[in-house]
DNA sequence: GTAGTACTTCACAATATCATGAAATACTAT
DNA sequence: ATAGTATTTCATGATATTGTGAAGTACTAC
C-alpha cells in the first residue's frame, strides 16, 4: 500500500526528471534556444552552436527522447523542430527564472555588454513606445529565413552578415532600433556596434521576436514589401 | 570577437543549465514539490520523500546552490523553503509540460488510479462548480500545518492520518470532495478510498491548493472556525 | 563539562554522462 | 553500380553524479 504509493511517486518524479535531464546540459540548452527560433537541420544547428556533428546529433537525440523536439526527414536532410509551442514557453520561463534567481546571469551579461561598449541605458519601455509610434526604423538583423518566419510588423530585414554591405538601405536621419532573437543573442549587439561606428544613432531592443509574441503582440510573416520603410505608423 | 561571443554564450547557457541540473534528479524534484507546499525541516523532508538523511541534506544543498530554495537555521533545526514564489510557478510549469509531452506520465497516473479503483469520472469543472456553489463538503486531508498555511475557503481540515478516527465529523447526507497537494499527491486518493468504504459519497479534486491559487482563486489561512461546516455558501 | 539531537561533510564504489573520432547508415545524383 | 552528402551509431576514456555509512559540526538541555 505505502509501497505502491512510493513506487507511483518515484515513477512520476522520474518522468519529470527526464525533462530536467534534457535541459541540464549547456549545449542542449543552446540547441533548444536555436530551435525556439525555428526549425533547423542538424548541420545548421551544429554550426550555430559551435558543436561537433556527432555531438549535435546525440544531443538532439536526447532532446527528442524527452519529447521536447521532433525530427522530420526530407530526403537527405533531417529537420528538427520544437515538439510543441509549450516547450518554447517553458524555455522562456527557465530563462527568466535564471535571470531572477542567478545573480551570475546578470553579471555575465553586464560584463559582456560592457566589454562590447554596449552598456547604453537601453530604456526598454521608452524604446517600445517609440517602436509602437513608428518614430524609429526597426531593424531585424537575424538570418532572413528567421525574418520570413516571423518579425516585428514594419521591421526591415538586413541580416548581420550583410549589414556592412547594405548600409545605404538605412535612413541616416532616423534612429535605428536593432533586434534579434532575444537578450542572449549577440546579433543585435554587433549590429549596433557597426551602426554606431558608421555614424548612425542605433539602439538595441532586448526583446526578441519570441518575447514580443509572448507579450501578446502580433508578428508579421513573409517578405517585407519594400526594403526602405515608409514613415507611416509601423506597429 | 567571435571567440568572445562564444565564451559569453557558453557562460550563459552554463548558468541556465545549473537550474536544469538541479531539477534533473527525481529525489530533488520530490523535495522541491514538497517545499512548494511550505517550509520544512531536513528531517521532515527526508521522511516524507523516503530518503536517507545524508542524501536529503546533499540534495537540498544542490537545490540551494541553484538558488531554488533557501535555508534558515533556528536553533537546532534548519528550515528549508522556496527561494521565491517564481520557483513554485516554474515547478508547476515543468509538471504541466511533462503532462503534455510525456504520455508516460498520463499512463503511470492512469495505472495507479486504476489499481486504487479510483478511476472515477472525476468531472473537474463540474466538481469545481459544485465546490463554488457550496453544494458539497470540501475536505482538506493534508497535514494540519499545511492547512493552516493556506486552504480552499470553507474547506474543513481532517489530515488523512486522523480520518478514520474523525469520520463522525463529516456529514453523511452531503457529497464530499477531498483535495490535497495536487494531481500527484496520493493523500486525497486514499481519503476517497476510505470514505467510500464507509459509505460516504466522495470524490477527489485533482487540483491542489497551489493550482487553485494559480488559477486566480483566493486561499483562506489559519484555523477553521468550526470543525463542522455550516450549509452556507463556501466559496 | 556530558549527552543528545539535527544536520552536514567526507570517502567511496557504482553508475551515468560527456565529447570525440571512426565506422555505419540512408539517401541523392550520375 | 558509384560517389558523395547528411546524419546516426559505436567505442572509448575522461569526468560527473548517485546514494550510503561513518565521522564531524553545531547547537540545546542539564
Amino acid at each position: 500500500m505505502a509501497t505502491r504509493n512510493r513506487r507511483y511517486k518515484t515513477a512520476i518524479y522520474e518522468q519529470f526528471a527526464r525533462i530536467g535531464k534534457a535541459i541540464s546540459n549547456p549545449s542542449r540548452l543552446e540547441l533548444l534556444d536555436l530551435l525556439c527560433q525555428g526549425p533547423r537541420t542538424v548541420e545548421a544547428l551544429a554550426k550555430e552552436a559551435g558543436l561537433g556533428l556527432a555531438n549535435t546529433s546525440q544531443q538532439l537525440k536526447a532532446l527528442r527522447e524527452a519529447r521536447l523536439i521532433s525530427a522530420e526527414k526530407n530526403g537527405l536532410f533531417v529537420t528538427y523542430q520544437m515538439a510543441d509551442q509549450r516547450v518554447c514557453q517553458f524555455f522562456r520561463s527557465l530563462r527568466s527564472l535564471a535571470e531572477a534567481q542567478l545573480a551570475e546571469v546578470r553579471e555575465i551579461t553586464r560584463c559582456f555588454l560592457e566589454s562590447r561598449e554596449a552598456l547604453q541605458p537601453v530604456d526598454r519601455e521608452g524604446l517600445l513606445a517609440k517602436v509602437r509610434a513608428g518614430a524609429v526604423t526597426v531593424l531585424d538583423v537575424r538570418p532572413s529565413e528567421e525574418y520570413r518566419a516571423g518579425h516585428l510588423p514594419g521591421a526591415i530585414s538586413i541580416p548581420l552578415k550583410e549589414l556592412e554591405r547594405r548600409l545605404a538601405d538605412l535612413p541616416r536621419q532616423r534612429e535605428i532600433v536593432a533586434y534579434c532573437r532575444g537578450p542572449y543573442c549577440v546579433l543585435a549587439v554587433e549590429a549596433v556596434q557597426i551602426l554606431k561606428a558608421r555614424g548612425f544613432t542605433a539602439f538595441r531592443l532586448e526583446d526578441g521576436v519570441q518575447d514580443w509574441q509572448a507579450r501578446g503582440y502580433r508578428l508579421a510573416v513573409g517578405e517585407e514589401s519594400t526594403p526602405r520603410p515608409r514613415s507611416r505608423r509601423q506597429i
